[in-house]
DNA sequence: TTGTAGGCGTTATCAA
DNA sequence: TTGATAACGCCTACAA
C-alpha cells in the first residue's frame, strides 16, 4: 500500500516532517550532509511517494489545465490538443482532456468540475452557449484561453484562425482557374468560423462579380448533408467547384463523390478547408487549407501558463493565417 | 475571486460547516426545510464552488485516472483513448491522457506523476522498459490495466488485439488470390504486436509451405523505411502483395509507391494492420485490418474502474478478435 | 540547521 | 437534527 507519509519518512530517519519537506522541496542550503543522507535513505526504504493532492491544496496550484474541446471528431482539436500537450509537458504541467460533444450543458459540467478540481486554468473551444460562464471566469480573472472560435460579445484571450482571409484565396484560385459555378458545404452558421468562411466565400465571389446563388451555398447539418448535396448537385447547373467548410463535410463530399461516381478533380475541382491526413498521397492530391494547429496550440499555451503565472498581459486575440496547399483536385482550368 | 470556502457559506448561512457538507453531499434525511433553505440561499449569494481537492485528500479519491500511451501518432491510441474517455464521462471520471512518445523514461516520469497526483487508476500502452514500475503497481494492488502490448512475463490485466490470428487471415486472403511473394513492413520487434503479427504472417506461409525469405521482412524505424522499401522492390524478384504493418507504416509506403508510380492493387496487392481513415473512400479503397478499438477501451476501462471501486477479480486477459475489411487493394487474383 | 504548530478546505465521528 | 473536533498529507512561518 502506499500509504506511506511523509511522518513516516519523518520517524524513520530520526527528524522531524518538515526536514523531510525541505528536503523534498529542494532547499537544501541549510540542511546537513547527513540529514540529506539519512532522509533520502529513509524514502528510499520506504518506498515514499509524495501526495501532491495535498501539497496542491496547500499551495492552491495543481499544476494541470483543461482543455475542453467542442467536438472532438474534427482533426483540429486533436491536432491542437497534442500542440497544447507537448507545450504542457515541457512546463511541468498536465492537461485533461475533455469532449463537450457540441453539447452546451456538458461543456458547463466540465467547466465546473475542472474548476471545482482546481485545475490552473482552462483552453476552452466555445459552444458559445454558455455566456455566463465564460464571462464569470474572465471577471473573476481566471486563467482562461478561447480557441479556435470567436465568442460574439466576449473580450477574451483567443487563438483563432484566419478564416474569412483563406477562404478568400481559395475561392479566388477557384476563379482565376475560370470557375463561375461555386459552391460551398459548411455544417450550420452557429459559431464563427463557419460564419467568417462563408464570409470570405462571399466577399470573394463579390469581389470577381459573379453572382451569389443561395443554391449554391449549402450549410446543413452532417446528417442531412447527402440530401442537400444531391439537391446541388440535381440543379440544372451543377457546380463545378466545390468547397467543403471542414474536414467532416469533406468526408460526406467524397462520400456522395463516390456514390455518383463523381472524380474529385476531374467532374468537380474541390477545396477542404483543413489538413486532412493523407491529402497529398491520395490518387488525386486533394488541395486543402492548412491551419496551423501546432503553432495555434502553442500559443494558447503559452498565453494560459503566462496568466497563471500571473505574468498579467492585456486580452490578446490571435489570429493565425492558414496556408492554401494548391494540389490536384483544383488544378484544373475550365474554360 | 473564487476563495469563498464552506466556512463562509456556514457563518452567511449562520450554520456549522457540517450542515453545509451534509447539504453539499445530499444527505438530507436529517436536515430541515429551513435549514436546507438557508444554506440554498447563503451558497447562492456568496457564488460558493466546492473544493473537490480538499475533498478528494480526504476521501482518497480523486475520480481521475490516467491514460499513458506509448505513441499517439498511432490511430489506435486516439481511438482507444477516445472511446475509454466516453466511458469515463459516463461514470464520472475523468481521463488525464498522456504521450509517452515510446520513450521509457516518459513514461516512467508520468506514471510517477500520474500517482503522485493520486489518480485512482492507470491505463497504460506499456513500452515494456519499466518492468520494475509494472511490477510494483500490481504488487500493491493499484488499479492498472495494459492495453495495446502484452509485456513479456507479467501478469496483468491485459485488453490486446488478436494480432497473430488476424495477420494469418490477412496472408491467407494474399495467398489464395495466388500471390505467393509476399513482403510484410513493420518497425522494430520490440513489442508484442510487432511480434505476433510477424509471427503470424510466418504462420501462414508455412502453412501454405511458401518458403520463407528474410529479405521479404522488413522490420526496421519509420526513418529507415524509405530505404528498405527500395531495396525490396530492387530484388530480382519484388513481392506481389505487401503487409503494412501499422499505420505508420503504411504511410511510409504510400509515399513510396507514389514516388515510384507503383499503383496499390494494381502493381501492389497491399494490406494494412490498422483502421485508415478514408481506406474505404480512397479512389482504390484499401483492404484493412480493423481493430475493436472501441470495445477495447471501454473494456478496459470497465475493467479499471472495477478495480477502482473494489470489486476485486482475478486477473484478466482480454483478447479482441479482429476485422479483415476486404477492398480492392488486395482483390487482384495473381495466375 | 532543525523542529513546532497552524493551516489549506473538506469529510467523518460522535456528542449534544 | 445539528455542531465540535479531529483528521487527510503537506507546506511554511517562526522558534529553538
Amino acid at each position: 500500500m502506499a500509504k506511506v507519509t511523509m511522518a513516516d519518512v519523518a520517524k524513520e530517519a530520526g527528524v522531524s516532517k518538515s526536514t523531510v519537506s525541505q528536503f523534498l522541496n529542494k532547499r537544501y542550503e541549510y540542511m546537513g550532509e547527513d540529514t540529506k543522507r539519512k532522509v533520502d535513505e529513509a524514502i528510499k526504504r520506504l518506498g515514499y511517494q509524495p501526495n501532491y493532492l495535498a501539497r496542491s491544496l496547500k499551495q492552491k496550484r495543481t499544476s494541470m489545465i483543461g482543455i475542453i474541446v467542442a467536438n472532438i471528431m474534427h482533426r483540429l482539436s486533436t491536432e491542437v490538443s497534442r500542440s497544447i500537450e507537448d507545450y504542457c509537458h515541457e512546463h511541468d504541467m498536465q492537461a485533461i482532456l475533455c469532449n463537450a460533444d457540441d453539447n452546451p450543458e456538458k461543456e458547463r459540467k466540465y467547466i465546473e468540475v475542472l474548476r471545482a478540481k482546481q485545475v490552473d486554468g482552462l483552453i476552452i473551444f466555445p459552444t458559445g452557449q454558455n455566456m455566463d460562464l465564460y464571462e464569470n471566469m474572465i471577471k473573476e480573472g481566471y486563467p482562461v484561453v478561447f480557441m479556435d472560435r470567436k465568442v460574439e460579445g466576449l473580450k477574451a484571450n483567443t487563438v483563432v484562425a484566419a478564416n474569412s482571409e483563406a477562404t478568400v484565396e481559395a475561392v479566388s484560385h477557384f476563379i482565376s482557374n475560370g470557375h463561375k459555378r461555386i459552391a460551398i458545404a459548411t455544417q450550420p452558421l452557429s459559431i464563427s468560423p463557419r460564419v467568417d468562411r462563408l464570409h470570405g466565400y462571399k466577399q470573394a465571389l463579390i469581389e470577381a462579380e459573379i453572382p451569389l446563388r443561395q443554391e449554391y451555398m449549402i450549410h446543413t447539418e452532417i446528417k442531412n448533408m447527402q440530401e442537400e448535396l444531391e439537391k446541388l448537385f440535381s440543379l440544372k447547373q451543377p457546380p463545378t467547384a466545390l468547397f467543403a467548410g471542414n474536414d467532416l463535410a469533406f468526408l460526406e463530399v467524397l462520400e456522395f463523390f463516390n456514390g455518383k461516381r463523381l472524380k474529385i478533380g476531374k467532374d468537380v475541382a474541390l477545396i477542404v478547408f483543413d489538413n486532412i491526413p493523407f491529402a497529398h498521397l491520395a490518387e488525386t492530391p486533394v488541395t486543402t487549407i492548412a491551419q496551423p494547429a501546432h503553432e495555434m496550440g502553442q500559443q494558447a499555451a503559452e498565453l494560459l501558463l503566462k496568466q497563471i503565472d500571473d505574468e498579467v498581459q492585456d486580452v490578446q486575440e490571435y489570429v493565425f493565417p492558414c496556408e492554401l496547399l494548391i494540389r490536384e483536385s483544383s488544378r484544373r482550368k475550365v474554360e
